[in-house]
DNA sequence: CTGTTAGCGCCTTCAT
DNA sequence: ATGAAGGCGCTAACAG
């Protein structure tokens, strides 16, 4: 029955030395490989370790080695879908280096997030920074604190700092491309967070959509199943009355922020006996694997999260290493045509 | 642009010092609180901190206080939707308490697994440990590091290390009693992973239902959603041709191991035409949230994630600060009747 | 090859 | 109330 509040007697790397005869130094430098040590010393070294149960201090190794053999990872929301493969990869990557992966999730709050980069930067190497709503201003704060991070889903140009992200841009004109040619000229976009770049980004698409033919309603929403329930819900609530229709005169099909919105309105319209995709087309983004779970056959664009993870990471070593990356990455996105689009009203 | 590999010239609580005209001891006087200082000295510390963008070192403070700050969370797959909650949970309480959380995944692989709790250990004042397939005397060895470490989702009883887990045992039992009630008599239990406590404790439920007259077989099966979808198609495949039946004579139920694995085969029942209820009922475990996405409004029972991630930050603080906490906590699970379960056969 | 020495940055007695 | 000094455990020059 242990009964320590802090911390027991722990054996250090001089108690290691004395009991194999040597000195701290050659102790350490068995321990790391740092310098030959003749076999005898090394096996005696070894024993010994293995006796006293000693484990070395990473506290005392980083504030020697000024590392701390760390990462840090800020997401703003451990719940949601999409960053379980992330966070899987990065911590593939980063034990692959020998570094250990400290995630911190901001609750989606601004003002936290803050104080937690900057936690994040006092005990980790580097950071990977996933802020999709902290002010531009305050990231260029955090960027000028010097400290090694990457940007994740989120592209600041003239900020200095390495950023990788998805083409969000490309993979909603993907949407908008595939609806327009399906003969649909109206639709609605369920927004996600309006402060948002990747919701901006997405938003961006339209204004080329509609050089080919499809003009795009944006209704703000949010980022969550729930939201997509109620916008739907909201928007037969002041319509409905109309003609029958569920949406404003034309809409034939609703694009949204992310898979969990598209999944709630999905929801909501079937309770609606809406027939989709014959009178209404429905588009996720993401492609959350939940899907195969589902059985909503989402059409959506999906964004390759492992290896999202895994560039990112691997570009946090690379500035850690070698120094700073300029150029951003881009990965794209790639449309998944399911069951849930269907014909519009020009065919 | 920034070009400098490890770190730059960070600057030191000397440096505050110097800038303020004050020892080092007096501004870490006042940056902790420790004791009291002259207002006068106390600003000019305050302010030189500012200017000079001073930010404590968190290694040094480690090694110096001997703490970190830190607790360590072990899970074995990130991409569970299981975990997401209890981290969240466990993270607000670690934060509450003035810690971060450090989490990470064994992937499942046994042998890594002692290797990152025995990491975790070197650099957190606590260890969350989830690791249902960890043989028992590996645990115990563990444990006998005599470092704070709280046992999650799994209890072994004379171990000596709190824990806190989900009465598995008692929400099957709940199970086989709503099948039982249904008037269902033979059913199967896709089992999940063979080794795992969790997997053990379902199974051990299934002695008291015989009692009720629900006779169980246990399938091996596994954790995922394709895993409960290829035990269904190789059931279809050994059995179909017999009488058309898609399982044994008299099975009128299927019992799984987690939501995943009844999602999985929900799919393919579907697919093959099955009627569920009607022809067969099935249940999963857990309740992860996702059903109200996927629409399949599964019969199932509930763990209380975020109340199993407080505790279980709760006991560790608790550890960590006033020592051992005995008795081991078990959450209840409750039933929670959906639309897959129906009729048995015996009404 | 090995031991000695001097920090890493901070906290904390101990004097003052 | 404040400063000086020693130590937390480890690593990395520097001698030998």
């Amino acid at each position: 029955m242990q009964n320590r509040p802090a911390r027991s007697a722990r054996v250090t790397i001089t108690d290691v030395g004395a009991a194999a005869g040597v000195s701290p130094a050659t102790v350490s430098r068995v321990l790391n490989g740092t310098a030959r040590v003749e076999e005898s010393l090394a096996l005696r070294v070894q024993q010994a370790v293995a006796e006293l149960g000693y484990r070395p201090n990473a506290a005392a190794q980083g504030l020697a080695r000024g590392q701390w053999e760390t990462i840090g990872v800020l997401v703003p929301d451990l719940a949601n879908p999409y960053f379980p493969d992330v966070l899987k990869a990065v911590s593939a990557v980063a034990r692959s280096n020998g570094r250990r992966m400290l995630v911190m999730e901001s609750d989606e709050d601004p003002t936290v997030e803050h104080e937690l980069v900057e936690d994040l930067m006092r005990c980790c190497d580097g950071v990977l920074l996933c802020s999709p709503r902290m002010p531009r201003a305050e990231l260029a704060e955090l960027a000028a604190r010097d400290h090694p991070m990457v940007l994740f889903n989120r592209v600041e140009p003239g900020l200095s700092v390495p950023s990788i992200s998805v083409d969000f841009h490309g993979g909603m004109t993907a949407i908008c491309g595939h609806l327009a040619q399906l003969g649909h000229r109206r639709a609605i976009y369920l927004a996600g967070p309006e402060a948002s770049w990747a919701n901006s980004e997405r938003i961006r698409a339209f204004s080329s959509a509609r050089a080919f033919g499809l003009e795009v309603t944006v209704v703000p929403c949010g980022a969550t199943s729930q939201a997509g329930y109620d916008a739907v819900a909201l928007a037969e609530g002041s319509r409905l009355g109309d003609r029958g229709a569920v949406f404003d005169d034309g809409v034939t099909a609703v694009m949204t922020y992310n898979d969990l919105v598209a999944f709630g309105a999905l929801m909501r319209l079937r309770e609606l006996g809406v027939d989709v995709p014959g009178e209404i087309s429905v588009t996720g983004f993401d492609d959350i694997s939940l899907d195969r779970v589902a059985h909503s056959n989402l059409t959506t664009v999906s964004v390759p999260r492992d290896e999202l993870g895994r560039q990112a990471g691997e570009m946090l070593e690379q500035l850690l290493t070698k120094g700073y990356d300029a150029e951003p990455r881009y990965l794209p996105m790639e449309l998944r045509v399911r069951d849930t689009t269907g014909r519009g009203p020009v065919p």
